[in-house]
DNA sequence: GTCTATACCTTGATAGAC
DNA sequence: GTCTATCAAGGTATAGAC
């Protein structure tokens, strides 16, 4: 079993996931992210030693959920096209969660890529995640520019996301991804 | 002849809209563009008495340009079509910003949506713009559906900035940007 | 491992002399 | 209109008792 400093180490990283999505990285403080993990502002050093490490253990804890994900999909669905609607279907059942704050990925790269260069290389490891995976799925349809059609989809998902969140609306998002899901039956 | 007073004003201005957009507004503080705009910290608060005040005076400034540009787009161009192919040769004029610090109305809207709704209503406004002017074009080219094919467009050169900032590269926004000409070419 | 107290800095903002 | 001095609040981070 884990010791009680493993698990409030994970208590500080959820905490700090959701505040870090909701609020933006740079908008949340030490405090909101003790607060939240109820764990005394002292003592958080003891886990943390600047907010860059937080931020570092939020980015590893979302890279292992996306992985988990896609290693569930591979496993789950054995047709790459099938695969492709499972992440079509997924970006369409975040709506509520965009519209209010965004994608969790490409929100965080945008507001670490204004300024905070080292922080924002590693933010990016959650796109190539992504795109390595959709590239994968077109590849094994046989398309030879699997590449920059992962990039398309990914483009796609992206400029969706941040239309629903300006306009806070999912209406938008939901006939585009009804479009995105004829052209992956059609074309692809 | 403008006062030396709006003359300051216009500098702090210009200096807050470059610095909003290259670091982001929760990360330029006060004392940021006071220096940039070289007026002393204490005089500042003449001309503005909170951020807020700032980032108003900067998205009206933004929405000036963006309205003038558009109007001279009016008036240069008769072709609907070719009005829409001025928007995109504007997306791919801006790859090298786009690649450093996105885009400036995305990125703006995405930062304040997360927990500034007030600001975020005023910023959504550029957006409006973008959107009405390009559903008049679709309109104009007897298209029903102007309104979709208007959020459409904003949509996929949203999506084009975030990956072009993501990954730091104008290669495939340019590809992405003919696939797109070619497409109003051909369906629109 | 846990927690209190606090140092030290930067922030947005004000007062008031000139 | 201009500028100095300064404030209170909130930020990150540390020292050290328990």
């Amino acid at each position: 079993m884990p010791d009680k400093g493993e698990l409030n180490r994970q208590r500080i990283v959820a905490a700090a996931n959701k505040l870090f999505y909701q609020r933006g990285y740079n908008q949340t403080s030490f405090t909101d992210v003790a607060d939240a993990a109820r764990i005394p502002r002292g003592n958080f050093y003891y886990y943390f030693k600047t907010k860059d490490d937080i931020l570092a253990a939020v980015v590893d804890y979302r890279i292992e959920m996306i992985t988990a994900m896609l290693a569930q999909w591979d496993a789950e669905i054995a047709a790459p096209r099938v695969r492709l609607q499972r992440f079509i279907a997924m970006v369409r059942n975040s709506g509520k969660e965009l519209a209010r704050f965004g994608c969790p990925m490409g929100s965080l790269n945008i507001e670490l890529g204004k300024a905070q260069p080292a922080l924002k290389a590693k933010a990016r490891k959650m796109f190539d995640l992504f795109r390595d995976w959709l590239a994968a799925q077109f590849k094994l349809l046989g398309h030879p520019d699997a590449k920059e059609l992962a990039l398309h989809l990914l483009g796609r998902a992206q400029g969706l996301a941040v239309i629903t969140q300006v306009y806070a609306d999912t209406g938008f998002l939901n006939t585009e991804l009804d479009q995105l899901e004829a052209w992956l039956d059609k074309y692809v």
